[in-house]
RNA sequence: CGGGGCGUAGCGCAGGGGUAGCGCGCCUGUCUUGGGAACAGGAUGUCGCAGGUUCAAAUCCUGUCGCCCCGACCA
């Protein structure tokens, strides 16, 4: 390619609508345009990157024995109602109705398309298992989407879905995921760590994300530091320890605490450690059963002052399809009380306590009443409880569930995420096949993605510096850029042509800068965008016998004398010494 | 959905009732050629959109749309 030829307007200033690293210099090496919030058009140097990250992805699923296809992205209603989530996914499908008045959405995942074509298509065991695949074009109507191709409505996504006749060959199926998840990611030149995680709207019995270790992540990471325990700390346990605190339990005592609403005023207020201020929390949760029927039902959750409710715990103990803080109208009509006042004694709605509760005794908690609190509260004795859960989040310093280790956090981007979905989708949606005993089961699922933009956007979170990007070999736009310094010298030209054309034929994914331009704007041009390794010539070196080659990620510079097979020695750094 | 900010040239920004500006980039020429050169000349705008006030609106008022950030998890 001849960069004169191609298509490339760098910019020297940041976008001001760019706020994390990789955005920014996607939109400065001219990789992605903005379309609308969310949405961005790859431009031709960014789509090589994509399909790079695509290829890497195919192949590896491939060699793990999966099979690609291609599904529709617009899908009809009446799938997602036989799966019930046309009615439970919320605002981020994006729905819209065609001329004749019948409704559809933009794909945001195929779990409905491909159980329908799998219903249809396989009714043996003898047909399984099989894991099928797409990388595609996804929607979904994010909230608040951001930080460029790292949150975007519209990406492209591969998706994968196992199916086999019985639990044991799904466990199977998904290890082999697992495997080729890690095969792609390291190919990709990424740090990871796979984390063990909540299975959130998709739904299922368990799922592991792959996370890109990296500073400006969205995601927390919980991780122990003897084992190789990590998780979400959507996810990550919390041991159920501790020692019951050895103090005469005292008599209740109201206390007025006119304007202290947050834990933290209360406890300074009547001087008492933050530890000893729970935190009363109203929660909606939808979906739960409740006499045969779905009923969206409010819950009280107490935590310790000092610590964070968790909403997925939550919803998994109270056995809902979701679970969020409630409005604060919602909480005056439910308690009667407004926010900052609340507690569990003489609360109407069940209440759910953390563990760390059970240790403590004279607590200060709300009393349910605007301004007051009360002191010396003792659970057990002055409140009805549904009884004490894992509802918090990890922090550090928590003690490891599988060893005498303690946690830590970590920062992570998340690429790839994989669930074992069961029988979730097939039941709902009638997908059975027969087993070696003639007998119609549902089929036991998996699911398996990953963000391909998201993948190339983290890889920059991970691999910049001052100058631009620093892209992993694997992945970069090309891997090697020559450029001539003097465009008006007939062997300057003449030999970086010979070096470009040699590359070619080898093989090499190769650029020419051959644009009339003083060496300044090239090389910062090629630091910016991040070919891997960039070779120069120049009179004055040519003058020395020789030409020059920078890796890009180290620095390093390697002289090479001239000869006549300078591609293959350039190939041959390439190879062993750029990654 | 709540709060804040911003919409003026491709990008970054200034201007703030009286004919639209600067830097970078872009075009032409001279010159230069190993780290974003210099000089000369030049092109580019429905000042987000719609109403209103005014002799006159990018500027004031009203509305609206778009974009960005923060929050929507700790009471």
């Amino acid at each position: 390619m001849r960069q004169s030829r191609y298509f490339i307007q760098t910019l020297r200033e940041i976008p001001s609508e760019a706020e994390v690293v990789s955005h920014q210099l996607m939109l400065r090496a001219s990789m992605i345009k903005k379309v609308a919030a969310g949405i961005y058009d790859y431009l031709p140097l960014g789509l090589k990157v994509i399909r790079k990250v695509e290829n890497i992805i195919r192949e590896n699923m491939n060699k793990a024995g999966a099979i690609e296809l291609l599904m529709s992205v617009v899908q009809p209603a009446e799938l997602w109602q036989s799966s019930g989530r046309w009615n439970h996914f919320g605002k981020e499908l994006l729905r819209f109705k065609d001329r004749g008045n019948r409704d559809f959405c933009l794909g945001p995942t195929h779990e409905e398309v491909i159980t329908d074509i799998v219903k249809s298509q396989v009714n043996s065991y003898k047909q399984m298992p099989v894991t099928l695949y797409q990388i595609q074009t996804k929607f979904r109507d994010e909230v608040r989407p951001r930080f460029g191709l790292m949150r975007g409505r519209e990406f492209i996504m591969k998706d994968a879905y196992s199916f086999d006749i019985d639990d044991a060959g799904a466990d199977v199926s998904y290890q082999k995921m697992y495997d080729a998840y890690k095969a792609i990611f390291t190919a990709c030149g990424l740090a990871h760590k796979v984390v063990d995680a909540d299975t959130g709207s998709i739904g299922g019995s368990f799922s592991h994300e792959f996370m890109v270790l990296a500073d400006t992540g969205e995601d927390t990471i919980i991780s122990c530091n003897k084992c190789e325990y990590s998780a979400n700390v959507e996810k990550a346990v919390v041991v159920d320890s501790g020692e019951k605190e050895n103090a005469a339990l005292k008599d209740m005592e109201e206390v007025a605490t006119p304007n202290k609403h947050t834990a933290l005023e209360v406890a300074e207020f009547l001087g008492v450690d933050i530890i000893h201020v729970p935190k009363t929390m109203i929660i909606r949760c939808e979906g739960v059963v409740v006499d045969g029927r779905e009923e969206d039902i409010y819950v009280a959750c107490m935590v310790r002052g000092d610590h964070e409710v968790n909403l997925s715990k939550v919803k998994n103990v109270v056995k809902a399809k979701s679970a969020e803080f409630a409005e604060h109208y919602e909480v005056l009509d439910k308690t009667g009380c407004s926010i900052g006042s609340l507690g569990p004694c003489n609360m109407p709605l069940k209440v759910y306590v953390d563990n760390a509760l059970k240790y403590l005794c004279n607590i200060v908690v709300g009393a349910n009443k605007e301004g007051y609190h009360i002191k010396n509260v003792n659970l057990e004795r002055d409140a009805k409880i549904e009884g004490y859960f894992d509802i918090r989040n990890a922090m550090p310093k928590d003690k490891c569930p599988h060893c005498n280790g303690e946690y830590q956090e970590t920062k992570g981007i998340e690429v790839g995420h994989i669930f074992k979905l069961g029988t979730k989708y097939s039941e709902s949606m009638g997908a059975k096949a027969l087993d070696k005993n003639g007998k119609n089961i549902p089929i036991v699922m998996g699911c398996y993605g990953i963000g391909v933009g998201r993948t190339a956007a983290s890889a920059i979170e991970q691999h910049y510096d001052e100058k631009g990007i620093v892209w992993p070999k694997a992945i970069a736009p090309f891997e090697v850029v020559v450029i001539p310094l003097n465009t008006n010298d007939d062997e300057v030209i003449a030999k970086s042509d010979e070096i470009y054309n040699g590359l070619l034929s080898l093989g090499v994914d190769v650029i020419i800068d051959d644009r009339n331009e003083r060496a300044g704007v090239k090389f910062n041009d090629a630091e910016l965008i991040g070919y891997p390794l960039r070779v120069s010539v120049g009179k004055k070196s040519l003058s020395e016998g020789r030409i020059e080659v920078v890796i890009r990620r180290t620095g390093e510079v390697i002289f090479l004398d001239l000869s006549n097979n300078l591609a293959d020695k350039v190939k041959e750094i390439l190879d062993t010494k750029v990654i």
